[in-house]
Parts: structure tokens; C-alpha cells; sequence
RNA sequence: GCGCCCUUCGUCUAUCGGUUAGGACACCAGAUUUUCAUUCUGGGAAGAGGGGUUCGACUCCCCUAGGGCGUGCCA
């Protein structure tokens, strides 16, 4: 039970696959919460009800659960400020903007976005900030009804001072200063009643009584329009702390481009949860000599937000194989190692199912590791040769498996079913058969032209281990097309 | 374009006006190990550039360069 009375949270977008990203914030609340003897919560934010789905949802929680940190309330285990899920606050967040309306904080706005496009493309073009030009602020209640009546339809926005500034304090960035001037009049109710992130935002860490908001710097620039919705509401503002961003090795905001970006993807390949926990709170600690091995506990109490990096960090796998090799080695005792590697290889019942699926494939057990290895490999050694035997060119393979690369990523569903479909619609979009696409995703996948049902294999690889796959497949390719000229 | 932010070995960092600029990962070499891995020992490797301030700057200030984030009816 909280003793202190710190509240934070962390409220991931379910949209894709769970990030190491937010398992680095949640990480950072909850270490917060757990250094002042408060409470750590998880909401579920999906307001954007185009690409938020169930699935992600379920998969965020399960990541997070894998994690091993635990929150005191949440979608799943309920609490005392419910629900948790914005989607289900929908109706709670109208009486307020309805409020705001009332109060001349904020007004209708009736733009189509097409109007908005060439509004924005016209500001950029003069060499200026796209910003809402106030083309809606002056409607008379008399315009509004009517336009209301006639059926057109309308957002909610926000109204911003036109002069002065922004000043408020940073628990990483100290004080910062952002004019009025630089600040858009945010949409708060999208068109199809939604709230925004901001709106939503705002509201539920009031109602959810959050003391100490912690998320990605990313939100910086997005302050100012939330400290000016805690006024215009009334309310205490919570302390800000903007932790800096995780990069790729281009230092790039961290994306599943170009790393392996998925919470599953590392629990797939046998990372050890402490470690990856241990790796990710490495950032958040100041350690002597030695100490970076470092369990939960251990991490709660070097804990220190005061000392934290404004630069972005990049994620260093090579660091993290070596953590986790160490907590392997170091942390478990033998009986430990084999409930976990046991536990590891069952997970999502991939060896189950590749068991079940190998089981017409064999004349004798002892075949079962190379038929079904690949299911639980963390690389299965991919070089020209592997490729060799195909009947494509090296320039087909590589435009097969970069067209399937690029369409895995907008399929909303990840089946057996669906990669069947998305398959047998990249051979029509090629103009081949599918039995000329699949062979070289069969060597992609399994480092083999002889191994399990592809589309089964690729569902229970699950769609982060397969883009991995598919990329080191096609850096491999390319370079056989390379030497070909 | 504009706004804000960042910049020490390849990577993560220590230093907070006076250090041979320390450690860790990675890399290289040697030792141990039936092999390999582990482990141990050692090695190379850094203050983006230019101006100030100061007796003295990695450390404070300015400029430049490079990089990041933001600039949505996405979060």
C-alpha cells in the first residue's frame, strides 16, 4: 500500500508490438514508485480506435508481464479509479470538454482536413510553423448550431495564451521555457468523440490521482498544452520528468527497422527477464566498480532519478547478451537454469506445436532438432549457400522477401490464416506461383529448404522473430546479388 | 523551415576548474581449461571544431558543426 502518496503509471498505446521502450519507462515508474514507497499503475491508452487493437492490448500485458514488474491497479487486476482502459472511459471525458467549451477555453471546429493540409502546406511553404490558423476560434453560438444541426462535422480544440510563456519545472530538463506562441490549439475531442492523447491524458492521471508523470522526451514539446489543461480545470499539476529516448546504433529513435524492437522478440530468443530488467535499469543507476550485475532489488535501492542522461543511449545488444550471460551463469543454480530453459522452450506452446507439426516429417526422433531447432534458435546461421540451392535468382529472392517484408508489416493480424493470405497475395502482386515464393522464406526462416509447414512456423516464430529473420535474410541476398555483377 | 534538447574511447559512462581523463561492454594478446565457453592478466582506444573567461579548462560562456525530438482529428 502507498505510504507516501507517489502515484505513476504507465500507459502504453497498445498499436504494435510491445517495445523495449516501454518496458524502459515502465521500468523507470516503477522503481519511482517502488524508491518512495508509492503506487505503480497501468493504463491502457487507446484513443486512437484506428490502430489500437485487443490483440496488441493482450500482448502489451503479457510483455509487461513477462517483465516481471507488477502494478497495484490496471485493466487486469481492476482498482479504485476504473476503469483502466480509455476506450472504456469514452463517456467520462465529454462532461469536461463540454466544461471547457462553457468556460471559453476551448471551441468547436469545424476544418476538414483536407482544409487543414493546405493550410499547414501553405506554412510551410512561407517558411513557417504549420499551426492552426483560428479559422473557427470566432463562430457565433448561432454558426455553430447550425452547422451542428446541418449534420457537419466537428472537433473540439483547445484555446492558447497569445502572449508570454510556458515556464514550469523538468525533473531531468530543470527549467523550461516554452512561449505561448509556439503552441498549437490542440484538438481535444477528435470527430468520432475520441479524445486525444492530451485530453484523455490529462484527465485520467487527475482521476487516477497521479503524482509524477515519467515518459518519453518525445512529450517534452507537448507539456505546455497539458499544464494549461490542469488550469483551466482547476487541478494540481503532477511533477514532469522526460527521460531521454533509446537510439539505434544511427542513433535514430529506437525502431523495429532497424533493431529488434519487441519485448517477445527478446523473450523468444531465451533473454532472461532480470537481465533485460538489469540492462534497461543500468541507465537509471550510478554504480561503482563491478556492480553492474544487478537484481530489482538492488536496482530499487541504487535508484536515482536526480542523475539522469539527457543525451539518448544506445541500445547495445552486445552489452545486454553479456548481462544476460551472466545472470545465466551467475544467478541461477542449476535446477533454476532447467525450470527456466524448460519454461523458455514452452513458451506460447512453440515447441508443442512444432513437435506436432514435425511429427510426419520424421522416421526417426533423433531428426526432431534440425527439423524444429529453428522454432527455438536464436540465429540459424544464414550464409550465401544456405541460398544456393534455390531455383530463383538472387535478385528474385531478394524481391520476394523484401515484398513480403514490407506487406508482413501492415497486416493488422498475425494467424496462420492471415500469413496464408498475405503470402498468396505477395505471389500474385510478383506475378509468381506460390511454390516459387515460399522456398526462399522456408531457407529465411529455417536456415533450411527442408523444415516445417512455412506459415505455421511462421506464426509460432511470431512476427518479431520473423522481420528479424526476413531482414538477415535479405542482408544475406543482397550480397549474393551484389557479387553477381 | 521553425522551436527545444544533446555532444568524453566503437558503445554505456565516471569526472563536476588542477586526474598519467577512471570503469564496463566490444575488440586484440597471453594464462588457465582435453576442446569450446567461463575465469584471470595485459593492451590499444575519448573530451566534435573554433573562440573566450581563468594562473589553470572535459568541466563555465559564446559561435560553428553534427545529432535527436517536436512541429497530426498518432500516441
Amino acid at each position: 500500500m502507498s505510504t507516501s502518496g507517489v502515484r505513476v503509471r504507465i500507459a502504453p498505446s497498445p498499436t504494435g508490438e510491445p517495445h523495449v521502450g516501454t518496458a524502459y519507462i515502465a521500468l523507470f515508474n516503477y522503481l519511482f514508485a517502488k524508491k518512495h514507497g508509492g503506487e505503480f499503475i497501468l493504463r491502457i491508452e487507446d484513443t486512437d480506435a484506428t490502430r489500437s487493437t485487443r490483440e496488441f492490448e493482450e500482448k502489451v500485458l503479457d510483455a509487461l508481464k513477462w517483465t516481471g514488474l507488477t502494478w497495484s491497479e490496471g485493466p487486469d487486476v481492476g482498482g479504485p479509479y476504473g476503469p483502466y482502459r480509455q476506450s472504456d472511459r469514452k463517456d467520462m471525458y465529454q462532461p469536461y470538454a463540454q466544461d471547457l467549451l462553457d468556460k471559453g477555453h476551448a471551441f468547436r471546429c469545424f476544418c476538414t482536413p483536407e482544409r487543414l493540409e493546405q493550410m499547414r502546406e501553405a506554412q510551410r511553404a512561407a517558411g513557417k510553423a504549420p499551426k492552426y490558423d483560428g479559422h473557427c476560434l470566432n463562430l457565433t453560438a448561432e454558426e455553430v448550431t447550425s452547422k451542428m444541426a446541418a449534420g457537419e462535422s466537428s472537433v473540439i480544440r483547445m484555446k492558447i495564451p497569445t502572449e508570454g510563456s510556458c515556464d514550469f519545472h523538468d525533473g531531468v530538463y530543470g527549467d523550461v521555457s516554452i512561449p505561448w506562441d509556439s503552441v498549437d490549439m490542440q484538438v481535444l475531442i477528435k470527430g468520432d468523440g475520441m479524445p486525444t492523447y492530451h485530453m484523455a491524458n490529462v484527465i485520467d492521471d487527475h482521476l487516477m490521482k497521479i503524482t509524477h508523470v515519467a515518459r518519453g522526451e518525445e512529450w517534452l514539446a507537448s507539456v505546455p498544452k497539458h499544464i494549461l489543461l490542469y488550469r483551466y480545470f482547476g487541478w494540481q499539476e503532477p511533477v514532469f520528468m522526460h527521460l531521454s529516448l533509446m537510439r539505434n546504433a544511427d542513433k535514430s529513435k529506437l525502431s523495429k527497422r532497424k533493431n529488434p524492437t519487441s519485448i517477445s522478440y527478446y523473450s523468444a530468443l531465451g533473454y532472461l527477464p532480470e537481465a533485460l530488467m538489469n540492462f534497461l535499469g543500468l541507465f537509471f543507476v550510478q554504480i561503482a566498480e563491478g556492480e553492474e550485475l544487478l537484481t530489482m532489488e538492488e536496482l530499487t535501492e541504487k535508484f536515482d532519478p536526480e542523475a539522469l542522461s539527457k543525451a539518448g543511449a544506445i541500445f547495445d545488444i552486445q552489452k545486454l547478451d553479456w548481462l544476460n550471460g551472466r545472470w545465466l551463469r551467475e544467478k541461477l543454480t542449476p535446477e533454476q537454469f532447467l525450470a527456466r530453459t524448460f519454461e523458455w522452450a514452452s513458451e506460447n506452446q512453440r515447441l508443442t506445436e512444432g513437435l506436432k507439426l514435425a511429427q510426419s516429417r520424421v522416421s526417426k526422433l533423433g531428426e526432431l532438432p534440425n527439423l524444429a531447432g529453428f522454432l527455438l534458435a536464436n540465429d540459424v546461421g544464414l550464409t550465401p549457400a544456405s541460398f544456393g540451392g534455390l531455383k530463383t535468382s538472387p535478385a528474385e529472392t531478394l524481391e520476394i522477401i523484401n515484398t513480403v517484408q514490407a506487406d508482413f508489416e501492415k497486416m493488422p493480424e498475425w494467424t496462420v490464416e492471415s500469413i496464408d493470405q498475405e503470402l498468396r497475395a505477395v505471389a500474385d502482386k510478383l506475378g509468381k506461383k506460390l511454390r516459387v515464393v515460399t522456398p526462399p522464406l522456408f531457407v529465411a526462416m529455417s536456415g533450411s529448404q527442408r523444415s516445417l509447414p512455412l506459415f505455421d512456423s511462421m506464426a509460432l516464430l511470431g512476427r518479431s522473430v520473423v522481420r528479424q529473420r526476413l531482414k538477415i535474410a535479405a542482408t544475406v541476398v543482397a550480397s549474393m546479388v551484389g557479387a553477381e555483377k
